[in-house]
DNA sequence: CTTTTATATTAAAAGTTTATTACAATACCG
DNA sequence: CGGTATTGTAATAAACTTTTAATATAAAAG
């Protein structure tokens, strides 16, 4: 199988076991990385990892700790984890899948059982990966979608930028042509409508992170 | 072990072991009630159970489509589940674990594993129980349930807010009316109940803190 | 305990608000 | 100036919110 360029993260104290599998991922196409325990595994640049294969217990902070942390920072929130553990915590499991990981696998494993599981999450994360982002730079007056480049006219910008610079907050259409049109200018407010349906366009598949909140006005929900 | 007025609901196919479970819980000092299928539980007011034993593998609706059901709904989706699950499909509790559930059992099973289990997850469902709360930000207009953001329609975002600013305070209908809508719009007093219903059901299972005093009208009771 | 009054719930109707489209008007650029 | 891109308007469709009204349930009064 044809594992191009999928990145792992092997964190577990354990040498033997880590270099084990460290070796038989390459073997299998998989580019393997290794960290000995929790906090050297955040000195790596993380969000670089499709996967991490994540020891339970470890000295210092535990694999728990770890996943908790990652699942916390949204740079890193969706790459899947898959827990190792041994056969005697494997209740503990419970919780562990509950705070977000993707999947667990009992010591001792066989190297074919964990390449299928390492498969099987991926195929389920490359599914959810739609939630990617949208940023706009008022230096360039571009907006990137996905780390493309798009262009919007003037007004689509402005718009865009000062909402999604106060993620949450709802602007009303009244708000919004006083803080992006100039004073003396008049427009209906249904204009305002107009510009929306346009950004959204643009910025598929993100356009439902624009939301209308009826009666209220528009916003951006992360 | 005092096990007094919890209430757990079997839901299983299997005529022997679902009796068999009840009677050893009732001896345990439970109240169990038994469903012997998915759609024949969702006929009973599963709101009033404590925790629920919920077979997977089950002809018409699976417990996995039951437990998705149950954890969509804001009025169900924080009592316990535990998932009763044949050797063989094990290695699917992830995802079901990732639905929500709390727990799963295989069979085999020993009733003393089973009321372990019980225990445990109602300790720790416990826990989650007292830090509880329903907050409203006029930023955002939205609503935390429990740590969820819930949106509202202008009216009902309108009143709650209001009761949450006064905590304590019974607001008449007219009041309500007064304070929330318009000027010049006269609508019946009976809309506001309306709208209360409404709340209660999105705000659950916080809606009793929304009282209502019989000639007076509605308040927030924390 | 019965009657009366008030509240809860539901479903459907009425009313608003938003989305989308096509086109007209305006500004922008070479 | 002509052509292209942008912005605004209006009309209609779609989605959502609010109200009403009918019925069921619960609370207060007698």
């Amino acid at each position: 199988m044809d594992h191009n360029n999928i990145k792992i993260l092997i964190v577990d104290d354990e040498e033997t076991l880590r270099e084990g599998l460290r070796e038989y991922l390459e073997l299998d196409g998989f580019i393997a990385d290794t960290a000995d325990n929790a906090e050297n595994a955040l000195k790596k640049p993380i969000d670089n990892y499709d996967l991490i294969l994540l020891d339970v217990m470890m000295d210092g902070m535990s694999g728990f700790e770890l996943a908790t942390k990652l699942k916390d920072n949204p740079e890193t929130a969706n790459i899947p984890i898959i827990f190792l553990t041994a056969k005697d915590t494997e209740e503990d499991m419970v919780s562990g899948l509950n705070l977000g990981a993707d999947d667990y696998i009992s010591k001792p494993f066989s190297i074919k059982n964990v390449i299928a599981r390492i498969e099987a999450v991926l195929r389920r994360s490359k599914k959810k990966e739609k939630s990617a982002d949208v940023v706009c730079d008022r230096q360039t007056l571009t907006c990137m979608v996905d780390g493309k480049n798009i262009k919007l006219p003037r007004k689509e910008f402005e718009i865009l930028a000062l909402l999604l610079e106060h993620p949450g907050k709802i602007f009303s259409r009244e708000e919004l042509l006083n803080i992006i049109w100039p004073e003396n200018v008049v427009v209906v407010d249904r204009s305002v409508d107009v510009h929306i349906t346009r950004i959204r366009n643009k910025i598929a598949p993100y356009g439902k992170k624009l939301i209308s909140r009826s009666g209220y006005g528009y916003g951006w929900q992360d």
